[in-house]
DNA sequence: AAGCTGGATCGACGTCTGTCAAGGTAGAGC
DNA sequence: GCTCTACCTTGACAGACGTCGATCCAGCTT
């Protein structure tokens, strides 16, 4: 959470300097920063993940509520909740014995922003 | 064009009846097909692509003003143009020697009501 | 008809990705 | 300290993906 996920989160900032997608070409920086958090989501299991997550009472949930879900071993979920939190679309947190996973809006609304015209402003949902 | 697009459409289509990811849990077969078309996006080329095309005049544009903005091969860039195309994010119809590609600006709409809360209703972008 | 050009398809290659079994780390409880 | 549980990391493997060269098709021009 600490130090990784400060550093992380700088992918997912990246993205507020984009402008939508439709209105001006995307420069290859750009490009290839986007196309790392969409590839994030471009995998069935960890749409499922991001959704269990997001809509678990309290807008968080720990790995032992998930991997019931899916008829995965521990580690593949582990490994896709990497990718998620190395995206910055997710953060997690350890209390205790359990490790507590929540989504970031804030990096959900950049990611819409940028696929519809008028998204150019950023709502800025409070991080 | 006529017969593959129409069979491809119903891919887009299907993110219709998807309700917010971060307010219910996607089904299975909900995450597949979303997934499907964010793996579409979660290529830098194909982003630039879209932009490309999108924001091009006229909202349209032919391979050849595509091809030059890359260091790939025609194949290549062909290939990318047919995942999208067969995503549904894309169409493209030849007039005489040039085929001419455009964005289909629904399916972009779809995918970004799905990722923040209140995009329950969609705002059904004409065709 | 023959040749030319824009673009797609095919086959092959190297790399990346999803998955699992095995082993490792952090905290709780005895 | 020892053990148990919850979770992560590593190593390995099959399949998918991005890229290219070669080939093929559609439409224009002569």
């Amino acid at each position: 959470m600490s130090k990784q996920s400060q550093a992380i989160a700088v992918l997912a900032e990246q993205v507020r300097c984009c402008a939508p997608l439709v209105r001006d070409p995307l420069s290859a920086e750009q490009s290839v920063t986007l196309a790392r958090l969409f590839k994030a989501l471009g995998d069935p299991v960890r749409l499922r993940l991001l959704s269990l997550i997001a809509s678990h009472e309290g807008g968080e949930a720990c790995v032992c509520d998930l991997t019931g879900v899916f008829n995965l071993t521990g580690p593949t979920i582990s490994h896709h909740l990497k990718v998620l939190r190395e995206a910055g679309l997710i953060t997690g947190d350890r209390r205790g014995t359990w490790i507590y996973y929540r989504v970031r809006p804030d990096a959900l609304q950049r990611l819409s922003d940028v696929l519809v015209p008028g998204g150019t402003v950023t709502p800025a949902v409070g991080v």
